[in-house]
DNA sequence: ATGGTGGCCCGGCCA
């Protein structure tokens, strides 16, 4: 089962690309953010030409998260199931082929001292909340999408260049661990060990073409699924062409139901 | 050098 996931910063700007993407990896789930666009407007019948599944959550302009599935998507959720959930939106849930899968957005903090970056780590607390009342740590779960948060020094292009900023900081990876302990696993990492494999490029100073890049975009998963987890990737000839979104698709091949 | 690129939708916000 190859689960796949991909920021595409504006769905209606990127459809040609994600078609011509899916018709060539051929995923089994793919995780969409930053649609940016109303549920009214999203292109389901696009995706059911090419055999898939699909279910949306977005208001308009920002954010907008999706799932598309060619195998079996049912059980939508919408949202962190918070009352206070006001930070736009950006969690769907599905159950496809024996997975829990969610396509997450997580907030971006913008810097450490701006008060969108509390908000951020308040979002990744209620993740966290959310994934203990909805799910089992035991069972197949994928919560994939832009976390918006370097795991590691690994993960970005200059750690030196990076210290005080966003993305990088220790309450921002230490969400991420807090993440973990509940019983996610990195399943990306667990494969590759190495520096320098990005999953996101500022579309300024062609920082593409000078491995200017993070590694944001993150299929976290249970142990179980990380354990039958066979194959990697960071589809880089996304991020390539005609009107790339900053973001690339990262993909992991697991077999939820074998040993 | 306080910029730069690209998406929203047409001035300014957001990443």
């Amino acid at each position: 089962m190859r689960i796949a996931t991909w920021n595409v910063n504006s769905l209606t700007a990127r459809l040609g690309r994600v078609e011509e993407w899916i018709s060539q990896a051929e995923p089994d789930v793919l995780c969409l953010q930053e649609t940016k666009q109303a549920d009214a407007a999203f292109p389901h019948e696009a995706f059911t030409a090419l055999g898939y599944e699909s279910a949306h959550f977005g208001d308009g302009r920002w954010n907008g998260v999706a799932l598309v599935s060619r195998v079996g998507l049912s059980g939508v959720t919408r949202g962190l199931g918070h009352e206070d959930d006001d930070q736009g939106p950006r969690l769907i849930g599905a159950d496809c082929g024996g997975v829990r899968v969610y396509s997450a957005y997580v907030p971006n903090g913008r810097a450490l001292d701006d008060e969108h970056y509390p908000a951020k780590l308040l979002w990744l607390e209620r993740l966290r909340h959310h994934l203990t009342n909805e799910c089992d740590p035991e069972q197949p779960v994928a919560v994939c999408g832009d976390y918006n948060i370097a795991p590691d020094d690994r993960d970005v292009w200059d750690p030196k260049e990076l210290v005080g900023m966003t993305h990088v900081s220790e309450p921002e990876r230490a969400a991420l661990a807090d993440l973990e302990a509940w019983g996610l696993v990195d399943a990306f990492r667990e494969v590759y060990p190495d520096a320098g494999l990005f999953s996101w490029w500022d579309y300024r100073g062609g920082s593409f073409h000078r491995h200017r890049g993070m590694r944001i975009d993150l299929l976290l998963v249970t142990r179980m699924l990380a354990e039958r987890t066979t194959y990697a990737l960071i589809d880089r000839n996304a991020r390539k062409g005609e009107k790339p979104s900053d973001h690339t698709a990262v993909f992991i091949d697991c077999d939820p139901a074998g040993g």
